[in-house]
Order: C-alpha cells, then structure tokens, then sequence
DNA sequence: ACAGGTGGATCGAAGTAGGCT
DNA sequence: AAGCCTACTTCGATCCACCTG
C-alpha cells in the first residue's frame, strides 16, 4: 500500500524513467506527436497510469500560453435563465477538454462587470462568456479588457459586430402580444422586468410593437425587478388605480406568479376575469393557480452555442471577426392562465 | 491612440526598467516584502499601473505550487440551494483573493463526484468544495482524490472527522412536525426527496422522530424527486389511494407546490382541509396559493462558513485534521398554508 | 543595519537541433 | 528513414546568496 500522494509532485521525468524512455517521448506522447512507435507509447501511457501522473497545468500553460480554462462572468446565478446557461457552458467545455472559472458579479452594472472581467484575467484564461444582459454595455470598453483574449457575449442584443448569441427576446414579446390579440383582448397592462436589463427591454418592445400594429396601447406599463414580489407589488398598485384590464403580461414566470397572488387575494379569477402571461417557462410554471400560459427560452441551447463560438475563436483566432450573431426564436407555451375576454 | 495589448505580454522586467529599479524590488512590492522604501515602492506601483501589468499566473504559481484557485464540485446548480451556496462561495473567495473553478456535475452519483474531482485537480486548485450532498459517499474515498488537497464536504452529515458544514435538517425536519402536531393534526402524509439525497434522509428522519415521539406514524411516505411535478404526482397518488390525511408535508418547496395544485384540482381546501408544508423558503414561497407555511435555511452563511473553513485548511496545513464540524440551525416560517385540522 | 542591486538557480513542461541506430 | 535519445533553451516569476552604499 504506497503512501499514494497526489500533490501531482511526479514529474514528466520520473514517468520517463519508469517507462525507460526519455522525457522527450513522454512529451510527445501526451501531446500526441508523430513519431512515436506504439509499443513504446503503450509503455509511457501505462507508466503514467501506474505513476497517476498529471501534468503540471502552471508549466505547461507557462509555455504553451494557454491555460485551458474558460471564464465566464455571470449575473443572477440564482435565477432559472442564468444558472441554465452556466451549467450548460460549463458541461460543453468539459467535453472540448476546457475547464472553467466562474465570477458572478452582485450587481448587473457596467463597473461590476469590469470587475468581473479583472478577476478572471488574473487567473489568465483563455476566453470570456458575458452572461450579463446589461443594456447599452459599452462594447469597445469590453473589447479593450478583454484584450486579445476573445469574448462572446450572451443575451447582449447590441452586438455591434461582436460575436455573440441572442434568444430573440422581441419575437418573444410579440408571439405574447399576439396571443392575446387573438383572443380578443384589448386593455392589456404590462409589468416589464427592470429596464436595465436588455431582456426587460426588449421583451416590452415585443409587446408594444404587437399591440400597436394591432392598433391599441397598452392600459398601463409598469416596471418590476424580476422577483415574485415586484410582480405582487405592481399588480396591487394596478388594481388600486381601477384602470381596467382584461389582461396581463409579466416580465418573466416569478413576477406573473407574484401577480397571479395579487388578483387572488383582490377576488380577480385568472383567467375569466383577467388572463395572465409570463415568460421564462421555469419548470415550476406549469404548477401555478392557475398554470402559467408563457414563452419558453432554450437557456440550454444559447449555453451550448455561445461555448461553441468562443472555441472557434479561441482555437482559431484568425476567424474570430468573421463570427456571426446567432439568434434563437423563443416559443409560445399556452396553458390555463389565459383565455378570451368576457364579453362585456 | 496606442495599440493597448493586453495580452499579458508586459513581465516584471519591464516593469522594473520602466520604475528604474531590478525586478528583485518590483518582486518585493508585489509580494509585500518588507525592506522597500516607501518612495520606490510608489515608483514600483505607478510603473505597473500605466504599464497595466498584470502577473503571470502561470510562471507564479509554477513556483509557489498555488494556483490561487479554489475548485468547487456542485450538483444541482439550477436548484435554489446550490445556486446559493456557489455564489455566496464564490464572493467570499474573491475577497480573500481566490478564484474560483467550477464543474457541476449531471447526475448525483459517487462516480460523478469523482470525475468532477479529477477533472478539477487538473486545474490544480489549492482546496476543493464538494457541493454534492449524496448519501453515503465513501469518504475516505474523496480523501483520496484529494491527496494533499484540503477540501470541505458542505450538506453531507456523515462528516466522519472531515471539515465539513452543514444544515441541520434533522431539526428542521422536526421543526416542521412539531408545527403540525401543536397545531392538533393527527393524520400526516410525507413527500420525501429522494432518499439518495442526505438532506432528504435527514429531513424525513426529523418529520419521523417527531411524529413517533408524539405516539403518532405518518400516514403515508412517499419518495418524489424535488421537482414540482413530482410532488404533483405523488398527491394525485395519494389522494386516489384514499388514504385520509389532514396534513402533507415536502421534501421542498417546489414539490410543495405541486402537491398545492394536485390538492386544488380535486377540489381541496389548502389549509382548511389540509395543511402544506414546504422546506427551503425559496423566495416564490411568499406566493404561491395560499403562501406557504416552510423552513428556511440560509445556504448564504452555509457557503461562506464553508469556505472559510476551507482557506483556513489551505492557509495552515497543520491544524486542517483539527477543523470541527459546524452545524447551521434552520428556521420555521409560518405562513397561510398550515391550519388546525377542521373537526370532525 | 537598512535599502536595494546583481546574478544566479528553480519550478515543470515544451520545443528545437543534431545525432545515433 | 522512422524512431528515439541527449542536450539545451524558453516561458515568467520567486527566492536565495551575496554584495554595496
């Protein structure tokens, strides 16, 4: 029973002398050169298995220039889109042999994503993923941070020309809209997500732009925070206001549940008296008073796409202007939470 | 206009004929070593300043053996109480100087644990934090992995002498009995999580104790698997099994909100025909119909603990063996979803 | 004796050049 | 000529021994 230390204190040279070969051709072998008979590449590969040696990653990044790590600064890990996004990133760079350095930053602003980006150059990697939605981020700011080193921006609708991924979140504001149109409705209110965030604007824009082609205006905007509690909030200031309404859209699932609340507690039924959208489709949603009709977003596939375009950067770095823009369509989710106006 | 490289391509040698020093000075400011005279000490920090330098992680830590990164195994990073424990870890270490690696793993089982290990010690991180709370993991197992690396096990219980933090969900397991005997219930029904979880085992052993302790047994026990659909399925289940019970009790939050909308469907009256009780306090709770009766339990102070146990294990190698177990008590929130039984 | 410079060696791997079988 | 070796350099920072004003 050997004292078995992982300290990873062996070294390329005692894998050598164990296979009694030179360090050279254990180099080779792990960087899968030419040259190398497979007889004697069978023998270094079973002495760094018995060795259980493992590369240095600091001497090896030291001159290679690479650390084989991806950085990805995100905000609002606690909520459903984001924590989708970074599993999903984290799971697609594992399989391409990436690891990963997280930083979530505690507040979606301009200086605080700076930070992030700081940290996480100190920890030298290779490339940056933004999940921070942030509206009107200065991308030439970022550019510069980020330096050489490429960078892929989620969410951000403002790519100007910097490669990025996007869920088209107005397509999504209008297929909500339209929905509604459809049945009929016309004295919509809106309770958007914070407009800071690229997502809450872009989703209201969606809505507007549906019920102004339809030829109506929304009866009232008002503007939340994305928790259930604004949602509340709103809804109960809407109500005190006697505006009428037959519907009303939220800025994602947690603030049409906040909503769904509020009318219950004010004798409002959802959705003979009042229909309610949301947006988002968290799993939970399909669980609400009553089931949430919402628009569903493949957090999972802008994940994956973004991580894809990154490594073409990062590995190719010649192509990494010519990177496009990709765009995912969201999708419309009916459920029991909306249904045609009472006839008045 | 200069071309601005952030490539990290400036070294400290430059730093040093930019500040007309040796690099050994530039080393001794950067390092905070004493015997540097304040006035070339500021030379020293305005040359690195608009040089914009930046250490090579690489060259540092192939010298120092730290990397300076803190590795972080979590399950589950779309649940709330993961979602918490990474963040609020990864603030702490930021503070202390530390980043942070992230890998989630797909699925809770040994196996995964250990590749999210393996796949960590790559990145050679100076200390791990295992967010995985699987029951029974072979712990002598994972010190093996970890070889000289300290870690920190958070959630499991079965801390057998490793560092580790923890919530006690026995007690509040427990504390969520106790809640409904005072209130005069009799007949409680039990949706567990699954039992492969310890924080499911425990909470259900808690609900258990203290049911047994007041001469009662559960009703019904059934294993969900944490998500609302579960806890949907499983009161249908029980409710088609006619089985009478004034009481249900879930394993979390979203599986207490399934069982609201399984019990409402069929028509019954939450809390006066049956009283609901969650666990977690996620910040939905506060809304759901009608607001839910749960346990909190504050994954933040959970991941900060944790991580200063584990940097005091990576900071001062001798005392690591000594580091006590620390237990966190969690809190019962009563709200409108628990009721005295109606009589009969 | 304090503030600093000089000139190394060192960490672990990658890569290069030339040479042997 | 493929397969492998020896010997040396490089990457960037840390740290040491030793010197100097």
């Amino acid at each position: 029973m050997p004292p078995f230390v992982s300290g990873s204190r062996v070294t390329i040279h005692d894998v050598a002398r164990h296979a009694g070969v030179s360090h050279q051709t254990v180099s080779r072998v792990i960087n899968e050169h030419l040259s190398v008979a497979p007889s004697t590449r069978q023998k270094v590969l079973e002495a760094i298995e018995t060795l259980k040696y493992q590369p240095n990653q600091a001497a090896r990044s030291l001159v290679t220039q690479r650390s084989g790590t991806l950085g990805i600064v995100s905000f609002g890990l606690t909520y459903y889109g984001p924590a989708q996004m970074v599993v999903n990133i984290e799971r697609a760079a594992r399989l391409r042999g990436y690891g990963v350095a997280l930083t979530s930053i505690p507040e979606l602003s301009e200086g605080e994503i700076e930070r992030g980006l700081l940290e996480l150059r100190k920890q030298s990697v290779d490339g940056f993923l933004l999940v921070a939605p942030l509206r009107g981020v200065n991308t030439e700011r970022i550019r510069s941070l980020c330096g050489h080193t490429p960078f892929v921006l989620l969410d951000a609708a403002e790519t100007g020309g910097t490669p990025g991924v996007t869920i088209d979140q107005m397509s999504g504001g209008r297929l909500a809209a339209q929905h509604l149109l459809d049945l009929g409705h016309e004295h919509i209110a809106l309770l958007s997500g914070p407009q800071r965030w690229h997502d809450a604007r872009l989703r209201l824009e969606g809505w507007r732009a549906a019920l102004t082609h339809a030829g109506y205006t929304p009866v009232s905007v008002l503007e939340g925070d994305w928790t259930a509690a604004s949602g509340f909030g709103l809804t109960q200031e809407l109500l005190a206001s006697r505006i009428p309404f037959t519907a009303l859209v939220a800025g994602n699932d947690q603030m049409a549940l906040g909503a769904l609340w509020a009318l219950h507690e004010r004798g409002v039924a959802v959705p003979s008296d009042v229909s309610v959208l949301g947006f988002d489709d968290i799993p939970e949603s399909r669980f609400f008073h009553p089931p949430l009709t919402t628009v569903r977003q493949d957090f999972a596939a802008l994940g994956a796409l973004s991580l894809a375009a990154l490594l073409e950067a990062v590995e190719s770095p010649r192509e990494a202007q010519a990177l496009p823009t990709r765009v995912l369509l969201p999708e419309l989710v009916v459920r029991a939470s909306t249904t045609s106006p009472r006839r008045t």
